[in-house]
DNA sequence: CTATTTTATCTTGACGTCAAGACATTATTA
DNA sequence: TAATAATGTCTTGACGTCAAGATAAAATAG
């Protein structure tokens, strides 16, 4: 009996009406990727990083060399609002880890790029990323998952307008 | 190709090296839940609510009468601080929802109760919000959400102890 | 060419969260 | 019983996030 079972219980005492199969099914996913998010976090805290700094940095190293992209272009992957992803740089920023470089062919615009310090931090703290990663998909047969990155790959198509 | 494959692309591109396949199967968990927790928020909201506080207040309801739990109870199934329930009740205390009745026999603790207008909002909040978690699943058939609950519960049970 | 609209980025204010620790009260130990 | 430990809740300070809108520059319409 775990947390989720119990509150599905509760609620079959409460509310018997109630139809908690998708409750049950987005309470454990919900519960899973806030488990995902904290064990990752701790790697990202070993390299004096955190997820969001994680998220930005990584992007620009998977960016062809310079390693450079607009605001913009950072945003266009991370679900987040243009205020948010000002701030990321700003604490990037101040840590070393990228710089602004002004655009003389758009003055509206901005170059976001990997300082030196940047660059190998990132590039440590990926290696480190994708064994966490490794370790943390490990209790799922190779089998179970494809099917559940299937399962997901379906959900997210469904919802691409949602 | 959506957008965590353009990421897998990438670093295909830029550290052939890396497996990228946790990295794939986890990045499209994060997504649905980022997804699921935008949608129901808009339910939430409809009710002046958000995810937070329907937390809350779905705890309290589904309690048994008289629908009161101190802080301490109302933590254990939420993945929050105290810091954060402190935080969480005195909003739903300032928005006449819930109430703090201080316990007589210990008096470091305190019991959160439901007000008259907390439990009727709740009430109807959580009929509409299970409607909300009904179409969310539903791009997903019976047998696949079946599949999906199976495994997300084989992968809780596993991670107990982290 | 000027006025208007669109684009790219940043600013502001509010909120939810955490870590660390403060504080008062209760339980335990010696 | 007195000293110490444990418990329950709250406080503080720092951050990350968003919505809404400000600002400046570039693109477009007339």
């Amino acid at each position: 009996m775990n947390d989720v079972d119990l509150i599905i219980a509760q609620w079959a005492k409460q509310r018997p009406e109630l139809n908690t199969r998708p409750m049950a099914l987005i309470g454990r996913l919900m519960r899973v990727s806030h488990v995902l998010a904290t064990e990752m976090g701790k790697t990202f805290a070993k390299h004096n990083l955190n997820g969001p700094s994680f998220d930005v940095l990584a992007t620009l190293l998977r960016s062809s060399p310079p390693h450079a992209l607009s605001p913009n272009d950072l945003l266009a992957t991370m679900m987040i609002t243009s205020g948010t992803m000002t701030n990321r740089i700003d604490r990037l920023e101040q840590a070393g880890l990228v710089k602004r470089i002004q655009n003389q062919n758009d003055k509206r615009s901005v170059l976001i790029a990997l300082t030196e310090q940047g660059k190998t931090l990132i590039e440590k703290t990926v290696t480190a990323h994708v064994e966490t990663q490794e370790k943390l998909v490990s209790p799922l047969t190779d089998e179970e998952q494809a099917t559940f990155n299937k399962l997901l790959i379906k959900y997210l198509s469904a919802n691409e307008n949602v």
